[in-house]
DNA sequence: TGTTAAATTGTAATAAGTACAAATTAGTAA
DNA sequence: TTACTAATTTGTACTTATTACAATTTAACA
């Protein structure tokens, strides 16, 4: 947990605990949850959690760069922990949300359009191995 | 107006009034608007337009990959017309969105993890020129 | 240990999108 | 042309992610 003290003190955050608890999950769930997931996981032991601050804090933490928020789905945000420039891929199957290691080597082409560059999202939508696997097709 | 039948005819979409009006409001506005902005427009030479039909029609013509829904402002769905591989800029202030015309140099990396492929979207998020212009950073 | 600004909490409100049933219409066949 | 039918449109009600807000609690600091 001191990791995570240590992470919201760089940042000039407050400490508090459900940005702890939070970031914690994060850090421990690289499967891009919901807000409503992390609440709803986290709500069993920490039953006085509200979800209005798994919004609050997921802003603050997005605000100070900490983490993600990832607008793939469409219909509801999925929150990642921010590590190094990466793909997603969702699939319009079971909704699940990969990883794919991949950088973009267009950033450099992206600064010559007047516009202040702050965040690079590489989306690609699908079916999924698994659902492929299955045959759902 | 031909020329819409004639997209809607090449798909097998039966011919309606919305959705050519639809198809040729996103042909004439490369804006990339939502549907409440598609509906409130069309609505005042189409008094008897339904805001369900807007999104039925909308759906429609994603299927048929005649248009694209684009995620990238996580609170509504814009759409443009599907014409060739292209990024997107959001504008964090302001809201607009900017087409940046690159395509993706990494499909076929992406290939290599098994899953199949359907669309491929690059956005960009930060402060548009007009913004910077503005001094508002 | 006391103070205070900031954060948390619960509830109510907002807004994008969907479900659904009744009315209308496009396409086809007589 | 007309009649038929399945598909589409329409309006309304509903769902659900997210935000607003006021009361309560708490972290940080003197
Ligand atoms: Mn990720
Ligand atoms: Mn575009
Ligand atoms: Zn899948
Ligand atoms: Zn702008």
């Amino acid at each position: 947990m001191e990791k995570y003290v240590k992470i919201l003190k760089e940042n000039n955050i407050k400490i508090t605990s459900p940005r702890l608890v939070i970031l914690k999950y994060l850090s421990e769930n690289l499967s891009h949850p919901t807000a409503d997931q992390i609440y709803t996981d986290l709500k069993t032991n920490n039953p006085s959690l509200s979800k209005t601050t798994v919004y609050n804090s997921l802003e603050t933490l997005e605000q100070h760069g900490i983490i993600q928020s990832i607008t793939i789905s469409g219909s509801e945000l999925h929150y990642d922990l921010n590590r190094g420039m990466h793909h997603h891929f969702y699939c319009k199957k079971c909704g699940r949300i990969y990883d794919i290691p991949l950088s973009c080597p267009n950033i450099e082409k992206m600064s010559n359009y007047g516009h202040k560059i702050e965040e690079v999202h590489g989306y690609i939508k699908g079916i999924c191995k698994e659902c492929l696997k299955k045959g759902r097709i």
